[in-house]
RNA sequence: GACCCUAUCGUCUAGUCCGGUCAGGACACCGGCCUUUCACGCCGGCAACACGGGUUCGAAUCCCGUUGGGGUCACCA
């Protein structure tokens, strides 16, 4: 196993599947492929409280649906499962009190209370934030007694408190960090389980895992896990730190300022091949500057090498001139089955037909009637916008009141349902004391631009929570223009 | 704020390691051609080496500094 190249993708799934993964996952799937060896998907649901099946599924979803099949993973097994944290608590638990009984780690006993006072003294006394080693000088014996007397406590690396760290990225080489400015990271938390850092680097070695690539935003974390690996007396994989998606305002990419979601790209009708096709070219360019190539080229001429620093703006407009550019090389037939995947699916087209049924009296007139149905955003006409406004408010405050629904309300909806939907719809007609009369109807003309439709739940469950969110979103734009 | 990463057209980037082409391509934008229209396609145009010091005959390229941008600083990943 030690000379075939293994790499994974290890999305965490606590919401929308979101094209970060499907960005990194690109990589690691296409050197993995290259190097004839094994790309893992692994779903890191430490956390218990934000992590969700019905997420994970999607993230399954939505990596088949992009080709980026794994070869081993939770759904499929694999000689290094299971392959869900949650499922391997004994196996950190274990490797964790190798390092305890080692002195690599320490039991910490102190309070939420004692470390955001802490932090609240660093912080006023301009002090570098982190945590004290206050608990470090423990007798082992002591510490011990208190741990199996079943007083709360975590688990803590010991980071050397001087000298310095060199850690090597693949791509930048050499970086250099103050031991004094890492800290000593919470390894198991209170609750049993591990966090990100003990169970990433126990599962990479165990997993056999060659080459790490992932998300700039890790580099920090870096020495931490080098400390992991040579407390273990582990040999280091290759790290290699992909640069963060952007925004156009160059932040790192959220879903507040694009379309973040996987789901979002499906339903909006972009090819999987143009999406891997885009995703390459953040940061990477062929040897000849090709920019059109497929996977198979991908992988045949990958080299990490060639991948560029600056952080990559994620540019919906270029991306959708791909998109268009491989629609216009598909044969005729070819097109009418990837519409056959989704809009003239018998599956999305019997959802439609329903609605529709009791409120069309010739065959033709459901084409005009669910229109809605079948395009991307909406346009609003005149009177159209008239009735956009809620009930006794003007367009900014309408607006405001969209955004509240979309971002705290419809945005969690994780499976997304008729009942779903109304219950969060009344929910926030509850805590925002509006009435459903005020708002349901800006709602209806906001996702659907008419007046007259069918139900708004049913409407909106079948619209999927992607188009609803756009097309809020959209009428939130067009609202703040209204006097 | 501290630490780390980073810096070529508005955007994605080639070129940087091994100094020496009017700094090349693509998206977007603008013009034209094609065309009953639109789109596609084709042709052309606009547009960048962040700044300041060095080193050198010569710097986008090497060195130092500055500035800008980003990330991290959780019992989230």
């Amino acid at each position: 196993m030690s000379d075939t190249v293994r790499t994974r993708i290890a999305p965490s799934p606590t919401g929308d599947p979101h094209v970060g993964t499907a960005y990194v996952a690109l990589f690691n799937y296409a050197l993995a492929k290259k190097h004839g060896g094994q790309f893992i998907l692994r779903i890191e649901d430490t956390d218990r409280v934000r992590s969700n099946t019905a997420s994970e599924e999607m993230i399954f979803e939505a990596l088949r649906w992009l080709g980026l099949q794994w070869d081993e993973g939770p759904d499929i097994g694999g000689p290094c499962g299971p392959y869900r944290q949650s499922e391997r608590s004994e196996i950190y638990t274990e490797h964790v009190e190798k390092l305890v009984a080692s002195g690599d780690a320490y039991p910490c006993f102190c309070t939420r209370e004692r470390l955001t006072e802490l932090r609240a003294h660093q912080r006023e006394n301009k002090l570098a934030l982190g945590y004290d080693g206050h608990c470090r000088s423990i007798a082992p014996e002591e510490s011990a007694t208190r741990r199996s007397a079943g007083e709360e406590h975590v688990i803590r690396l010991a980071m050397p408190s001087e000298g310095e760290s060199t850690v090597i990225d693949l791509l930048r080489g050499e970086i250099t960090i103050d031991n004094a400015q890492v800290d000593d990271q919470v390894l198991v938390k209170s609750d049993g389980f591990p966090t990100y850092h003990l169970a990433n680097v126990v599962d990479d070695h165990l997993m056999g895992i060659t080459h790490v690539i992932r998300a700039e935003e890790w580099i920090s974390s870096l020495p931490k896990h080098v400390r992991l690996y040579e407390a273990f007396g582990w040999e280091l994989p290759v790290f290699c730190h992909l640069p963060l998606l952007r925004n156009a305002d160059k932040s790192k990419i959220s879903k507040r300022k694009n379309p973040v979601s996987l789901n979002h790209f499906k339903r909006a009708g972009f090819l999987p091949e143009a999406m891997l096709n885009y995703l390459a070219l953040m940061g990477w360019t062929m040897p000849d500057e090709r920019e059109e190539f497929s996977i198979a080229e991908f992988i045949s001429e990958l080299t990490l090498e060639r991948i560029s620093l600056g952080g990559p703006v994620f540019d919906l407009q270029k991306l959708t001139w791909l998109n268009g550019k491989y629609i216009r090389e598909l044969e005729g037939k070819e097109l009418l089955e990837r519409l056959k995947t989704q809009w003239l699916s018998d599956e999305y087209l019997l959802k439609v037909l329903p609605l529709a049924h009791e409120r069309i009296e010739t065959l033709q007139d459901f084409f005009s009637y669910a229109a809605f149905f079948f395009t991307g955003d909406v346009e609003y006409d005149e009177k159209a916008r008239t009735k956009l406004l809620a009930k006794g408010k003007n367009g900014p405050q309408t607006a405001k009141l969209f955004r509240g629904l979309l971002e705290d309300f419809l945005e969690p909806i994780l499976v997304w349902t008729v009942d779903s939907v109304e219950d969060a719809m009344r929910r926030f007609c509850e805590k925002t004391e509006v009435t459903p009369k005020e708002v349901f109807m800006p709602v209806r003309i906001a996702v659907t631009g008419r007046t007259a439709t069918p139900p708004l739940f049913d409407t909106m469950a079948v619209l999927g929570k992607e188009v609803c969110r756009s097309r809020i979103r959209r009428a939130i734009e067009v609202l703040r223009t209204i006097k």
